[in-house]
DNA sequence: CGCACCGGGTTCTGCCATCTGC
DNA sequence: GCAGATGGCAGAACCCGGTGCG
């Protein structure tokens, strides 16, 4: 410890000389409560004591991350080692993203929440994002990704592969929207290693193939942009959940391949446990609702989304159908209305008890409907009441 | 026209484990 | 043995409107 201090004021001193032209510089210092404890934890006793010291933390950089209005404490506990480097360009790093139209607050959540990022360097900042900018159309749109998921803009530093991951979809046949799509929703597939990409596709590719089907390359580009999570996603996640489906529903390989193509693509990225468990108390309460297996298995074919509905979601919204004078067979016979909110169903039930709507007579069609639809139907409905006999 | 059918849009990070290269 | 890079995990629905057909 003895012979960094040297060092350190060096450091400190150049950092806070590039502080005053930096875009902080003329921020007051509404922080130096916060940075006096920071300064005294990180005098690092302890490590002066023992034989081998683990690298004291960069004091100046703690300096310089609390102008900034980093969360030091956040940043310490996520990744630790960042602050003991001795050369890191949070100030680059910082006016980077200014420049691109970030405010101070977003600047200093990122940094708080995924501290390596300021160990990029300028070079790499720009190259980067010059490879999202082929996909969003402005800075903004970037920026607001990077605020919502600082690690998937900064967790890799191979901008290469970030390159070579691009043309790969490209190569799959997904367009401009299907990859603005995809880098909006599951901006992590983008950081993912080429190969661990190119392993989930061929995966699919040969599922596919299993299966009969006779286009693997449409098949998986249909699964992706069916379901944009599927590439962050495991292999063995995915693979888990088409085996406990096929066994479950007891499909054919012709079935599963159609299932799959269609809304069954939806499904496949929840984890394993969620949907064994969605399904069996699907079918548990479908069961006690007087219904047969066939029925259940009709209705997941019919209506996949069905196991993305957690239980207990899932209960009191049948419930409250069956409660509202509606049959379980017409739910059998349109599942979508099981889309909606059960608050939503809740009080287009009472609306539609409130004209006097026969659902024996006019089916539930009503209740799968826009709200301007429902509010416009219901309107009607009021008016000439006579239409309803 | 009005309605049923159907497809599409939005949404999803932050943490931990493991390896790897120095 | 460190820090960086990368893989993997849990968590859990809702809504809108085009269109073609009667």
């Amino acid at each position: 410890m003895a012979a960094v201090p040297g060092v350190m004021a060096l450091l400190t001193l150049q950092r806070s000389v590039t502080l005053q032209h930096s875009f902080f510089g003329l921020i007051p210092i509404p922080l130096a409560s916060t940075c006096f404890p920071t300064r005294l934890f990180s005098a690092a006793k302890e490590s002066t004591e023992s034989k081998s010291p683990v690298n004291p933390e960069n004091e100046s950089l703690l300096e310089n991350l609390n102008l900034m209005g980093v969360d030091v404490r956040m940043a310490r506990q996520r990744q630790p080692g960042v602050l003991r480097k001795a050369f890191t360009n949070e100030q680059g790093l910082a006016q980077f993203l200014q420049g691109k139209g970030a405010s101070r607050k977003v600047i200093a959540s990122i940094i708080s929440r995924y501290p390596r990022a300021i160990t990029r360097s300028i070079e790499h900042l720009e190259q980067r994002w010059q490879l999202w900018r082929n996909i969003f159309k402005t800075d903004a749109e970037i920026v607001s990704i990077v605020d919502r998921s600082p690690e998937s803009f900064f967790r890799s530093s191979d901008n290469d592969n970030l390159e070579k991951n691009i043309a790969y979809l490209v190569s799959l046949g997904l367009n401009t929207k299907d990859l603005h799509r995809l880098l909006t929703t599951a901006p992590r597939t983008f950081s993912n290693s080429l190969a661990l990409n190119k392993q989930m596709v061929e995966f699919l590719e040969d599922i596919c193939i299993e299966l009969g089907g006779c286009n693997p390359e449409q098949f998986a580009k249909t699964v992706i942009t069916r379901n944009l999570y599927i590439l962050i996603r495991s292999t063995k996640r995915v693979k888990t959940n088409i085996d406990n489906l096929r066994a479950s529903l007891k499909l054919k390989d012709s079935e599963l391949l159609a299932l799959l193509q269609s809304h069954g693509a939806e499904i496949l990225d929840l984890s394993n446990e969620y949907l064994k468990k969605n399904f069996n108390s699907l079918e548990e309460k479908m069961t006690a609702l007087g219904c047969r297996k066939a029925d259940v298995k009709k209705l997941i074919i019919s209506y996949p989304m069905i196991l993305y509905i957690g239980p207990d979601t899932l209960s009191s919204k049948l419930d409250c159908l069956l409660k509202g004078g509606i049959t379980i067979k017409q739910i059998l016979e349109k599942p979508k209305v099981l889309d909606y909110s059960t608050q939503n169903i809740t009080g287009r039930l009472k609306e539609l008890r409130r004209v006097g709507y026969d659902f024996q007579k006019n089916g539930i069609n009503i209740l799968d409907s826009s709200r301007k639809r429902f509010d416009a139907k219901i309107e009607k409905l009021s008016a000439s009441p006579d239409e309803l006999m």
